[in-house]
DNA sequence: ATATAAACAGTAATGATTATCATTATCGTT
DNA sequence: AACGATAATGATAATCATTACTGTTTATAT
């Protein structure tokens, strides 16, 4: 794998938030300083990042599949209503993969945990 | 909510499989009974019945949405070879949605517990 | 400096899902 | 049993996130 400036301005766009972005996200963050950058180059990153382990594909909520920075291990709540998507500081066994590995007919290598409900903001409004 | 057959193959189809099957395998079996039903119909009826919760909704796996007709709350193992759901039999707390709005700000209505990796048929080929 | 393979920008294509709309089916009321 | 209101349907078109393609540029090893 090459250096690539364009791959360097995604993971570190990616990064630099919390709100697990969708590529459209990113795309316009990093035409701030990359103007030209293609979208095409956006989504071949993230899929080679992802595949990479280098950054986590959190999955599609509502239209467009979102990401996450933070590799970590931490699970995610999804606002059904606003589609909001935020980390969760739940304290549970973080090796149920492993657990789960041992009892399973196949190779478990890791899990995803998403909370569903309705957000702060959107239950005050 | 009117009664429609439609919509009764199309249950009747989802839970006549552990498949965990596609808008479109769904499709190709109730056509088997009502030739000239619509895709559309399978869409509509699929969002309709996991609004109200008749049916789960599992998300995007691979290309295309997945739904399983036991609404029993249950884990899934995703196969990132060949992008096969099965029920895999986990016991763990499944009170953590419970537990976890009580320490979120927020509602938190229900999770989703996924499992990923490599499938007994995927490993032996 | 040059070769070569990866990465890119720009654009077209793909394909799952949703929207539209005229017609048909359901169901409570008469 | 016919009626009216409205939910549901079939057929098809539209949407739009993502991927594929292609000629050009860039990174890096020799």
């Amino acid at each position: 794998m090459k250096r690539s400036k364009q791959r360097e301005a995604i993971i570190e766009a990616l990064c630099s938030t919390t709100i697990h972005p969708t590529a459209d996200w990113i795309y316009d963050e990093v035409r701030k300083k990359i103007p030209n950058i293609s979208l095409g180059t956006i989504y071949r990153n993230l899929n080679l990042l992802s595949s990479e382990n280098d950054i986590v594909k959190i999955g599609v909520i509502g239209e467009q599949c979102r990401y996450d920075g933070n590799i970590k291990p931490h699970n995610h709540f999804v606002c059904k209503r606003c589609n909001k998507v935020m980390d969760i500081d739940f304290e549970y066994d973080n090796s149920i993969s492993e657990e789960a590995d041992k009892l399973f007919d196949g190779d478990i290598e890791y899990h995803s945990l998403l909370f569903f409900g309705t957000c702060k903001d959107c239950l005050d409004n």
